[in-house]
DNA sequence: TATTGTTATACTCTATAACTATA
DNA sequence: TATAGTTATAGAGTATAACAATA
């Protein structure tokens, strides 16, 4: 049961320290191209590319909240400022009352349209110049058993411990 | 010159999303542990943890900002919140007085070791567990020179346009 | 004049808990 | 009873600009 290494070998460090700071700096430059090409923070920049991406250009809030959001108050703050901004609308589902779907306008893809050249552009000369095709094979071929396992592995193990009473 | 790429192929933007995704769930996993076994963020144990490493236990503040944080002010309050809580000590430096020497105390070291064994745990049972040593290495060698070109690569790729008058 | 660091301030974002409404 | 979403609220973090002090 090799579930819990004590410990990281060298490259092993290596390589979550260069996964950390990497990632940081090319979040940290898309951060800054999306809130001056577009007046968007990269939640928001998420949740409307993946409304873009939507055939419909709807999806549930519950649905937008898996892997963009962390908390459901998250969302509903991020998509009332989307919809303050005529980026999105939300109108109540029509086969369960509970829920909302939130919808892509006109606008909203407009918007999408001005930020993607950039965004694109940083991430091509950030992330992808020092890499050849091959290279980025590898990489996919490297991060999608990594992104597998984590969607799969609930957060438990986040909190091993301390569990005893009532949580 | 193909410094800017007007689009991203499908594996590089497969490649961009999974590495978007998996250090987000990361990060937010580590954070977790992080505030619950050492009441720290993770920018705190950031610099607690680059403190710890160095053979003086010291750095400036200048030399912490780089790469942990993006402001200076950012770095002080940090600092002060560490410096508060006992975890460092902040002095003027002894060969520039313009300089603040910030120290890891006793009871920064014992708060690293608190959280370290937690953290290891996350990080290989999450990001480590479907990777077998030769995938290590080879995302070793794929992430290196990526990091490396961010290092030498100037923010100005944030914002390329947009800097006619004085900004 | 340039650099180091702090302060004041304002703002964005996130999360928890209590709440409403529908399934 | 469980699920979907909102609200209120509080707290953590960040950045900008003005500032003081040293090089």
């Amino acid at each position: 049961m090799p579930d819990a290494p004590l410990s990281l070998d060298p490259v092993q460090l290596g390589v979550y320290f260069d996964l950390i700071e990497v990632t940081s700096l090319l979040r940290h430059t898309v951060e800054q191209q999306l809130r001056e090409a577009g007046d968007l923070s990269y939640v928001q920049f998420q949740l409307l590319a993946r409304l873009g991406d939507s055939p419909t250009g709807s999806h549930r809030m519950t649905d937008l909240a898996d892997g963009v959001v962390y908390s459901r108050s998250g969302l509903t703050y991020q998509a009332g400022l989307l919809e303050k901004a005529g980026l999105v609308v939300r109108a109540p589902s029509p086969d369960d009352e509970r829920s909302i779907t939130v919808t892509i306008t006109d606008a909203g893809r407009a918007r999408l349209a001005d930020v993607l050249p950039g965004h694109i552009e940083v991430v091509g000369g950030l992330l992808f110049e020092p890499l050849s095709r091959e290279n980025v094979e590898a990489l996919a071929g490297l991060l999608a058993p990594v992104r597998d396992h984590m969607r799969s592995t609930p957060p438990r193990s986040a909190a091993p411990r301390r569990r005893a009473k009532g949580e």
